[in-house]
DNA sequence: TTTATATTATGACTGTTAGTTATACGATTT
DNA sequence: AAATCGTATAACTAACAGTCATAATATAAA
């Protein structure tokens, strides 16, 4: 009994030790830079052994990414716990966001390299990660029917649909810093401020307009609720404080 | 003379052939599941022969996506010319994307695919494709400042940065089409409706409030200026009309 | 017309990698 | 001490991107 209990824990332990072997190298280089022998000689196995773990090198890959997701569910269950009015948990999830991407860039890479195809949807792996990410999506849409119903939030929106294209937007802005950060930075923005001053930019598309907006602008913006100053939309002022 | 010349339409009439090929086949199968030999195989030519006219498999793709792009340029172009206020320009280069989303879903999915990482930075077609969608950016960048001149934009947006928000928030609703679909109608929405909506829930964030956000709802929305009718918060409402 | 030259095309090749298989090892059980 | 079972491995296959020496073909020169 207590041996087959020891055997069962030391499998998973290899596994795991396969596992971080795999995320040190898949932090340093991309996936096709990084081949199972790689893998292999960093967790000093032989390469079939791997195969006795992990089906294929996509699974291994989406084991990863997997717990990247979880790290990120965790933040957004912290945001909906707080006590605020819900169209400040909408804005704390866009900046949980913004500080996973500042804290795990590796598992953000990871995570949005595998949403673009190459990855096959039968992987057991690929339903397991789109729930991780639908569970993040389902608690910014219950912070969204909160700001509806305690009326901080526009009551016309849909909630699902809100839900969506905020997650899709940030997503968004923060899939693009390897890429445009260049761009960004060439016309006097740091990225903090870019992320920072999308929620101000979102806000009144949100803001009930009512309690909401004023409360933006007036009780938060001096108090650390946004990341940043505002930016004026003068080219002189723009310069990170 | 002539010789050399019919020599030299001959030879861009073969890249053109190939680059035919390849589209077809990369039309229907990812990137991965076309080999150069089965490219080969479809213009009926050696594989060998194909790398005497372009450098890689990548820069064959990255053609490909050339041309996806400099079609969406042109939508973008048309959308500027109209004789109408800055807000409603934004929303036609919203609606063009969708519209180029419909009608050449094929092309989205590669420029989509060319994006996400794997391939070189230092291709020069990489940055040659940076720079045709930089182009749209900056066309929905001039809409804005038009908008903001004209009194239908928030005076207090800058230019630069909410194109910005922009793209990348239609980019992102409208690369997620393959993944997100079923989700969607498993809401009750069609994909149309989800996109349309978009542009109902984006308004608010650029207009003034003044001019344009009144003109949005009375004279765009009974006109086809959205893409859908509006969608009630209610689910009831929201089967596709 | 014949020969030389340059361009275009090709079959056969290399090197790399994901994934498989037959075999060996070592601990546990009989 | 022998049989059993799970774990590990070396050697393998198949597929593919990209290369190269050679061949075929068209143009230019003799």
């Amino acid at each position: 009994m207590g041996i087959a209990d020891r055997r069962q824990r030391e499998k998973e332990q290899r596994k795991t030790e396969i596992i971080d072997a795999a995320e040190r190298l898949f932090f340093s280089r991309s996936y096709e830079d990084v081949s199972m022998e790689d893998i292999a000689r960093e967790v000093e196995l032989n390469k079939a052994t791997i195969y006795l773990y992990f089906k294929n090198k996509e699974t291994l890959f989406a084991t990863i990414v997997l717990r990247g997701i979880q790290i990120l569910k965790e933040k957004y269950t912290e945001c909906m716990e707080k006590q605020v009015p819900g169209i400040v948990k909408v804005v704390l999830m866009g900046q949980a966001y913004y500080q996973y991407s500042q804290e795990y860039p590796d598992y953000l890479r990871m995570i949005h390299f595998y949403g673009s195809e190459r990855f096959s949807k039968e992987n057991p792996c690929t339903a397991e990660i789109g729930k991780g990410y639908g569970t993040c999506r389902l608690i910014l849409r219950d912070a969204i029917q909160e700001g509806i119903d305690d009326g901080t939030i526009r009551a016309d929106l849909d909630p699902f649909l809100t839900s969506m294209y905020l997650m899709i937007s940030f997503m968004g802005i923060l899939s693009m810093e390897n890429k445009w950060k260049l761009v960004i930075e060439a016309e006097g923005f740091s990225y903090e401020q870019f992320a920072s001053e999308f929620f101000r930019f979102i806000t009144p598309a949100i803001s009930s307009g009512e309690k909401s907006h004023k409360m933006d602008v007036k009780d938060f913006a001096s108090s650390g609720f946004f990341l940043t100053e505002p930016v004026a939309p003068e080219k002189e002022k723009r310069k990170k404080s």
